[in-house]
DNA sequence: AAGTGGTCTAGACCACCGT
DNA sequence: CGGTGGTCTAGACCACTTG
């Protein structure tokens, strides 16, 4: 994985800049960059504009390569960088306690929407799984999860109490790695507030959306309900995205 | 900008998509394609990679290129390409009457958490400017932004009454390209609740963070409180993202 | 074994920026 | 004008999937 050429110049690039090596933070040319490396003009493009992608650095036609000062000033903010995923599943919990609390279990139909967004005709069956997962001991995120059977015949409440997306992963050898989402706010309904801990007037932030196995099958439809002063979803946008 | 090679197989692939004429939802393989389109393979690649990110296709290795599913049931949704910065200066109102009421307009030092954001010295000054943003004359977003004043030395309370990004493009030559925001939600203030016509339970959604220019300059740092029911951010995840 | 996407090369030519 | 990044080519070789 980490062998791979440009893989190897985005990694040391991104050393040298924190090293601050650059002056002016500006990078030095790509037939430069290309002949120092010993790899072609075009591996260097490559890792170059993935770090442009990432935020890392700007490039600026005619002028030149230069190092974003906020990657420089406030690394942590990137450190998002392909990690928005285990936000969900394996929650990104940096050392503190994860568990989980499995509230609801079982087999129906799908329904229409359900159907609509795991792209299953009419009379397939899903698990709907509705658990709690707390940090530290302190309820998060209520989150009602949809997977087709045929996906995961094998699946348990046992399996359910962990991580889904590694069972299948180890298991089924199936990777969940895309996943399209809505990110919205709402008030607090009353389950809400008696599973979260929250009063009337505190929302909850709502995540919603499929999660795609590697090849494009849609695994699960997951609606998640965020205690929102745990609610901080961060992007890089970035409009000459190709 | 449109008559790039690439870009032109991107669109049409797209419409090909469309019209539903790939059988099995299976694309031809790049080779097939670099001879039918008249290019190299190289470029075919770049056209569906880009397709790959946007989750338009999904690249299986050793089988095939394959259309998502989703992007045929659900277009719409994807609509969001390339267009999730309009959300906040040209705010994507889809034909609706967008109008702005100026709240607060005055010149200040720059506080240390300005300076942060804004990569800015001591003693800079800023604008600060507040505005109320109203779709068909009901009221959405509160948005405090703050722009280092050399950056945008000639601005007046009658041009932020219009697109700020607008008129920098127009007038400074200067182009916001890349942003960097966190989204959140808290309960929302006295202040919220008056200017965005809410009851006491009804929350803000936040979406707080820093834009910047083509070359990398930190432009604005601006947060918005946004009335809970339109708030709406959709996004593609992809961990295979390079 | 054949088919498919992934990585990497070496180089031509173009478009934009600054001196 | 020289320097810089952007696009595109033509092809070699590798890694994975499927029959």
């Amino acid at each position: 994985m980490a062998d791979l050429i440009y893989r190897k110049i985005i990694n040391d690039i991104k050393n040298r800049i924190f090293d601050n090596e650059f002056q002016n933070n500006k990078l030095p040319d790509e037939r430069s960059l290309s002949e120092s490396y010993q790899v072609s003009r075009s591996t260097i493009k490559r890792a170059l504009n993935i770090l442009a992608q990432q935020g890392v650095v700007f490039k600026k036609r005619g002028s030149g390569t230069f190092v974003n000062p906020l990657y420089l000033k406030n690394q942590s903010l990137f450190q998002y960088e392909g990690n928005n995923l285990g936000v969900t599943d394996n929650i990104s919990t940096a050392g503190q306690e994860s568990t989980i609390k499995l509230l609801d279990y079982q087999v129906t139909p799908a329904s229409a929407e359900i159907q609509q967004n795991l792209f299953l005709n009419e009379n397939e069956f899903v698990y709907q799984i509705k658990r709690l997962r707390l940090i530290d001991g302190k309820p998060i995120i209520i989150e009602t999860g949809y997977i087709p059977i045929k996906l995961a015949p094998e699946l348990s409440p046992d399996t359910v109490r962990e991580s889904i997306f590694n069972y299948i992963d180890d298991k089924e050898h199936k990777r969940v790695s895309k996943s399209f989402m809505s990110i919205m706010t709402e008030p607090s309904t009353k389950e809400d507030q008696e599973l979260l801990n929250l009063s009337t007037n505190e929302p909850v932030g709502i995540m919603s959306g499929t999660f795609f196995l590697d090849d494009g099958t849609p695994f699960e439809f997951s609606t998640m309900r965020v205690h929102y002063q745990y609610l901080n979803y961060n992007t890089f946008i970035n409009l000459n995205a190709d």
